[in-house]
DNA sequence: ATTGTCATGTCCGAAAATGGCTAGACATCC
DNA sequence: GGATGTCTAGCCATTTTCGGACATGACAAT
């Protein structure tokens, strides 16, 4: 994993202001203000403009306003993590706007059917809040269980995208 | 500390071939090829020819020869070890071609006439060999105590240089 | 229904171990 | 008396190890 240089910027939202994150090759972090998880960096970069980081923000506001299903954007998973959290991530990829899974599930998905938990604290790790939707997970009785950023985020994304 | 790029070289010397190592800003590593703590990375970079590293070689040459007693090479120490470690290495070049000095001295040398077995511990882990001069560190009562690439290196050394 | 047990990967803190030591206290032996 | 040698307790940064805690879930035993 080499060092490279990443730039941000903030965005405000219907659920607070995000910082969206980006590396060289793409969208990398997108953080609530409050999020547990959530220390920014002192090597980032802070810019005011960006291609990559502009796009992303219009993205998001379509989104929250209901005109955006899907993302269309870069993402660059491979800035931080471990190879089973990358791969748990990028499985989440696979879940549609307004459908869910769980977490049982989601571990037979990546082949590990055991490492129920393990899948659990890798979501739970999830650097791309929303493009990357954890938030589709819930507990294997439909229970919401968790999310970095709150629970009552959760609950909004989901009612959101019809899904509850 | 940043990431960054490292180039090596293999020398041979009368005590076995020696990997010489350098950052951009000048020699960060010196290994004998068999020495414990020696485990090469594979982010380093082999190269054939490289100033910094040739004279870095030319200069061992010149010292094994009997013809060099002080080494003027531009070295980058703040590649690896800690804040304390880096202290007591830097220290080392305090001593010169020919003396000797103690790991209870040192330890007064850089303000932590208590850290004994410390200093002793991060002499140990020198990643310069023979150019920082680690071997000219006995125990108080003269005997030589230590040496990551082996005793009978260190009284060779000592031995080249009129030390014993 | 409730409760316990296990499986899994990662992170974090605490605790223990590990040295390239040393001064000082004693024992020995001419 | 010295000159030597063997122990001991104390010192300190790092590294290693170990034990929990987690955004869970299937199963078995109360």
């Amino acid at each position: 994993m080499k060092h490279q240089e990443l730039v941000y910027l903030e965005h405000p939202s219907p659920l607070g202001t995000l910082t969206l994150v980006s590396s060289a090759s793409g969208i990398c972090g997108i953080y609530f203000h409050d999020q547990r998880n959530f220390k920014g960096s002192a090597d980032w970069q802070k810019v005011a403009q960006h291609p990559q980081l502009e796009l992303a923000a219009q993205q998001l506001d379509e989104y929250f306003s209901g005109r955006r299903k899907r993302f269309e954007l870069p993402l660059d998973l491979q800035v931080s993590g471990t190879e089973f959290q990358q791969s748990v991530w990028k499985e989440l990829l696979n879940i549609g706007f307004g459908s869910t899974s769980s977490y049982g599930r989601h571990a037979e998905l990546i082949a590990r059917p055991r490492a129920v938990r393990a899948v659990g604290g890798a979501i739970g790790r999830n650097p791309i809040s929303i493009v990357v939707p954890c938030h589709r997970v819930l507990g294997s009785t439909g229970a919401l269980t968790g999310y970095d950023g709150g629970l009552v985020r959760k609950k909004f994304l989901l009612e959101l995208e019809g899904a509850l």
